[in-house]
DNA sequence: AACTTACTAGCA
DNA sequence: GCTAGTAAGTTC
């Protein structure tokens, strides 16, 4: 008898044994796609290995087989499996990620299509990794474009990963201009999705671009893969299996013998501390160039003096702005309009107040009169005056509005003013300043003379161990759209952020922020998980939360540490009150296994449980 | 996840 | 003794 063991798209681990019927045991190999009776349901199925024994006891038949040739080939499988053992999830749920929906939901490939079966070529390449750091996109493309060419000539294919459509659709461009072929493009909700996919898997094409899911496209032969703006957080997917298609292409470049090039002007701190360990070659092309002038205002002072008033410009930043406006420049002033978070900071020093074991931002509670750390629930009565520096005095302050639109137009009354919030086409031909927010950096081609930094503290002081990693990655996006000065207005313009910027040199930011991950033993000197619960009654999910946590602290092994347990932020969202569990370890793998140990007979009625392996 | 079965409190 | 509602257990 032959049987076959299946896993399917369920957070339940399986594999489940089914007998492969007389008729489809020429055809079902480990890959097949099958329909399978589960419980009291018909579901899809994978067949990940076929065996003569099983121990079950009442073993169902497989009812059919799905196609004609296994849908996911051997390097495919093993790349699902692994992605189930890093991110603490099943295989079936792994295997389905990697899938265009309507295959996921069971639909039949139509018989004209030839997939081809796995080819036995094997080129015998080393796995590489190089970090292209380079703030010029065009140079960067061209080295894409090289590499690109060369994996073509041995006859290898191509995944190049860019973080949104638009981009995706320049970069198709490219490579029609310069290389004469069009790519298959994979984004999820692409209409075409199912035929791109085809396309690939057929062999009729050779390279594909695509967002953050095109990591699993069907490629045989995978040679090369390219991830441009590899620091960009879109890359991390927000639902369950939380992955990062950078950490699936490392697995997947393994697995294939293939060279994979992460391409950014300000690479994730991961990415970097690799280089910089020699783990990965390090390509550092282009820096700041010389004749950007990069100014920091420190605006300490206008707390002070804009009790009354809303004053948000230095008197620099002003003069500035009027300099411009003679010479005919174009400006953008930047406001980041997200982090509402209240903080509490000195006015004398600038300093605000931090969490003593977790070094994030202490946020004030209005209601309790308590500041607290989201992080580890550290809890503190608000001091009278500034632990840094003894003198002034704690000032809460939220974000201001942006009037600033129309405070600028009294300001400069008649000049052409315009804001952005949405992500409307704008001509900026007939604007002289623009009022806009991060939206503005993923436009390609727009280019000021002068680009003024406002209220970039929010960023800076968010509830985020990666705030000053985001801030930075995000004002050298700003940087990238003037061509001649920048100023940027802080009350810690000593920060490394700022001085990294100041004496154009992107090692202060990055040696600084090592330094404080290494401290706490954070990314990237070691791996976090975060377990979400959340259900509909409070109390509930409460206590479910805590007995969780001191289950995981009684089974807890070496180097894994269970280090907080808090209501999740926000606490309430539709309906459902969320509770989280923050733990660490060196080895993302071994937190997962621990996990999924634990969780398995972990009883949480009504209630979800999620898990997050390297939040971001 | 989606389902079945076991158990509980509330009621006449 | 009955049942609605929920907790717990199972899936090959």
């Amino acid at each position: 008898m032959l049987y076959a063991k299946i896993v399917l798209g369920i957070p339940v681990e399986g594999p489940f044994d089914y007998i492969v019927p007389e008729g489809l045991s020429e055809k079902i190999k480990a890959g097949s796609r099958v329909r399978v009776s589960f419980r009291t349901q018909q579901a899809v199925g994978y067949v990940v290995k076929l065996t003569k024994k099983s121990n079950i006891n009442n073993v169902k038949p497989i009812l059919a087989l799905i196609d004609e040739v296994p849908i996911l080939d051997k390097n495919i499988l093993s790349l699902t499996k692994g992605l189930s053992e890093y991110y603490c999830c099943s295989w079936g749920e792994a295997i389905e990620t990697a899938l265009p929906e309507v295959l996921r939901k069971g639909r039949k490939i139509s018989q004209n299509i030839n997939i081809i079966e796995e080819t036995s070529i094997r080129y015998d390449f080393r796995p590489e990794v190089t970090l292209l750091h380079d703030l010029d996109g065009d140079a960067r493309w061209e080295i894409y474009l090289k590499s690109i060419k060369e994996a073509l000539d041995s006859n290898r294919s191509i995944i190049v990963l860019l973080p949104d459509i638009s981009s995706v659709l320049r970069a198709k461009e490219k490579i029609y201009a310069h290389l004469g072929i069009i790519p298959a493009l994979l984004y999820r909700k692409q209409p075409q999705e199912l035929s791109e996919w085809l396309k690939l898997k057929s062999g009729q094409a050779k390279i594909v671009v695509g967002t953050r899911s095109s990591i699993f496209a069907p490629l045989n032969n995978l040679g090369l893969v390219i991830i441009d703006e590899e620091h960009d957080p879109v890359y991390k997917q927000d639902q369950v299996p939380h992955y990062h298609a950078r950490e699936v292409a490392y697995i997947r470049i393994k697995i294939e013998k293939a060279k994979l090039i992460l391409g950014s002007g300000r690479p994730s701190l991961e990415t970097f501390y690799s280089a910089k360990q020699d783990k990965i070659k390090y390509k550092f092309i282009s820096r700041i160039k010389d004749f950007l002038q990069i100014k920091i205002i420190d605006t300490g002072y206008l707390d002070k003096i804009s009790k009354q008033k809303n004053i948000f410009l230095s008197k620099y930043l002003e003069d500035s702005i009027a300099h411009t406006l003679n010479a005919q420049g174009k400006i953008l002033l930047f406001l980041n309009r997200k982090g509402f978070a209240t903080l509490a900071s000195c006015i004398s020093c600038g300093k605000s107040l931090r969490c003593p074991r977790c070094n994030v931002n202490l946020v004030y509670h209005f209601k309790d009169n308590i500041l607290n750390c989201h992080y580890c629930n550290f809890k503190m009565q608000p001091p009278q005056i500034c632990p840094n520096c003894n003198s002034g005095y704690i000032k809460y302050s939220g974000l201001g509005t942006e009037k600033i639109e129309s405070e600028l137009s009294r300001l400069f009354p008649q000049v052409r003013i315009k804001s952005l919030d949405s992500r409307k086409q704008i001509d900026f031909s007939d604007i002289d300043i623009f009022v806009s927010t991060q939206a503005i950096i993923k436009d390609p081609d727009c280019s000021f003379d002068l680009v003024g930094v406002l209220a970039i503290d929010n960023s800076l002081n968010r509830i985020d161990f990666r705030a000053s990693e985001k801030t930075f990655a995000l004002l050298i996006g700003l940087l990238k759209l003037t061509g001649k000065k920048m100023i940027i207005q802080t009350r810690l313009p000593g920060h490394s952020c700022f001085q990294a910027l100041e004496k154009k040199d992107m090692d202060i930011f990055y040696a600084e922020e090592l330094r404080q991950r290494k401290a706490l033993k954070f990314p990237p000197y070691g791996h976090l998980g975060l377990i979400k619960l959340r259900g509909i009654k409070e109390e509930r999910v409460k206590e479910a939360s805590s007995s969780l946590f001191d289950r995981l602290n009684r089974f807890k092994k070496r180097n894994i540490k269970i280090l907080s347990v808090n209501s999740g932020q926000p606490a309430k969202l539709r309906g459902n009150f969320y509770w989280q569990i923050l733990i660490r370890g060196k080895e993302p793998r071994n937190l997962s296994s621990f996990l999924k140990n634990h969780l398995k007979d972990f009883p949480h009625s009504g209630i979800i449980v999620t898990v997050d392996i390297d939040p971001v």
